[in-house]
DNA sequence: TTGAAAGCGCTACCAT
DNA sequence: ATGGTAGCGCTTTCAA
């Protein structure tokens, strides 16, 4: 390993020097300078960040906190979180927390251990006290707090719209599946939902699915046609499940968008790609991980007047399981 | 910040004390143990990582790149790279690549920076002179070699396999995609699908697709109908393709699997969720990752004995998409 | 404009 | 069995 005194010896000066123009910070000489250049680039040297962060009491790590990378909605806002960051020189500490508090609280703990200088965590089953504690910026992700600096989209105004989009496109037994209880995000877009399914005239039902795996999705998908075989109209919990709706929907025989309108929620990739193309709400991943990284570097360099929270808004992107006017 | 001396300070032992019962090394007495152990307690303390990784040259963490968390196949791999490093108390620090040769420097510096422990590279663009100069140990994922450590699956088997069911199954006009030139793993499944159809008396028909994005995938799936329209056995660059040809074929009207046969390549959780089910050649995305993260833990602890290579079974999923015999 | 040296939090050696 | 202390590679005073 060459470290800053390899380079001061094959320079011909202090330590201090090399440190000074490292940091491009103090008086050097532009000769000076320049030889230290040229013995940096001749050792190929480059500094050692742990040191550095022992000495400032701060890295250029930040921890991002991922309920389950493996979920297709969450390389989005990671790939947001990374290309952001990585501009402004940070790089970052990986965690899944797979909604596990214990998992939470390790990752947390290693964060602060190596020094992160914030941290964006986008997990549910938070507790609050971990957070609390921690005198590190925090940026909460796809998640709303009242405590804490949140970036995520407008959930209840999404399910709103999937409801009125299905009631105006003619379903008339509409169905309306409901996320896992402790995934905020979920109570949202199906709170926002009710509200307006309920001012309409029109009957719908309630299925509870309590998780989002690709694995269970099937199952939801038969329990739903099981117990509510004549529903015309599905608003899904995010587009995992109502893939799943449509490929057992199909099974069964029926016609989509004819006999069967389908919505989903959160528009991954896969939902332009599966037949028939899913119609769903968007949210816009990609772009909520930078918003909440940029938001986080600011923090980070106590810039004034920051944002507390950030909406995103959502948008419906109409394919082909609901109808066409 | 609560440092090992307030820890000191707070038991009435020395610091020196403190790091032994920290590290379970040299003699502690059990009454002093146990004083530190309160101490600890009380004042919450957990030890600064980036100090340790100082002294002792090496942390507690390891770099793993890829190419692009996005792409489906991906997530799956750094799961299991996650789940197992975990296990023996290793973070991750995590970098995408885009495949673009000046990123993946930057990162491996970075890591080098930050004193990792090890590498786990999953890029295809490699510019093999950044890894030969390289102290730290590393393992290939997903990519064959015969100079570094590497954890792959039997690409060339997948391809024959491939095209071997879908002859068997009774196609007699096969397309094959190829999938990007610089991807190597693409190259290994495009030849032994060659190798197979060569063998055989049938017809067959390259078409090369130059990217995996979700993006461009539907624009290859459009050309392949154009240029083969009469195809009735399509043998996918990877299962991202395959959707999209799935979709493309299902919009002009084919029926399939009787007109049309199609193998896909992967087995990304979407597979099993698309109208119709993907039949596929399986590669044990998670299962590599958690055999890389294996090895190198391995390496780190200079284990004897430890295997060169490790090659992945691949496997035939039949599903919807290939005919019952 | 430059250098000497203290110190970031920890580990490990050498004393005792 | 325990303590003192040097030193990991760096940054930042303070002096010169």
């Amino acid at each position: 390993m060459v470290t800053i005194k390899d380079v001061a010896r094959e320079a011909g000066v202090s330590v201090a020097t090399i440190s000074r123009v490292l940091n491009d910070n103090g008086y050097v000489g532009s000769d000076t300078r320049k030889k230290v250049m040229e013995a940096i680039a001749k050792l190929n040297y480059s500094p050692n960040e742990v040191a550095r962060s022992l000495y400032k009491r701060e890295s250029r790590l930040i921890g991002l906190l991922l309920p389950d990378i493996t979920n297709p909605f969450f390389p989005q806002l990671a790939r947001g979180v990374e290309d952001e960051l990585s501009r402004s020189g940070f790089r970052l500490l990986l965690g899944n927390s797979d909604e596990n508090v214990q998992k939470e609280l390790d990752y947390i703990q290693t964060f602060v251990q190596n020094n992160v200088v914030g941290i964006i965590s986008a997990t549910n089953h938070v507790d609050y006290k971990i957070y609390d504690a921690l005198k590190l910026p925090l940026v909460l992700l796809d998640r709303t707090s009242e405590d804490y600096p949140a970036v995520y989209s407008d959930g209840r105004e999404g399910g709103r719209l999937a409801a009125r989009t299905l009631i105006e496109k003619g379903a008339k037994r509409i169905t309306l599946v409901k996320g896992p209880a402790h995934v905020k995000p979920a109570q949202d877009r199906f709170q926002g939902a009710i509200e307006e399914l309920s001012q309409a005239d029109i009957d719908f039902s309630v299925l509870s699915s309590t998780s989002y795996s690709f694995e269970e999705a099937q199952g939801w998908a038969e329990e739903l046609f099981e117990k509510f075989s004549d529903t015309d109209g599905v608003i899904a919990s995010n587009d995992i499940v109502g893939i799943a709706i449509i490929h057992e929907a199909l099974k069964l025989g029926k016609k989509i968008p004819e006999d069967l309108q389908i919505i989903g929620y959160d528009d991954i990739p896969q939902s332009s790609l599966c037949y028939p193309t899913l119609s769903t709400i968007r949210q816009p991943a990609y772009e909520m991980g930078r918003q909440a990284a940029q938001l986080l570097i600011k923090m980070v360099k106590k810039e004034q007047g920051i944002e507390h929270t950030i909406q995103m808004p959502v948008e419906l992107v109409e394919r082909n399981t609901t109808r066409k006017e």
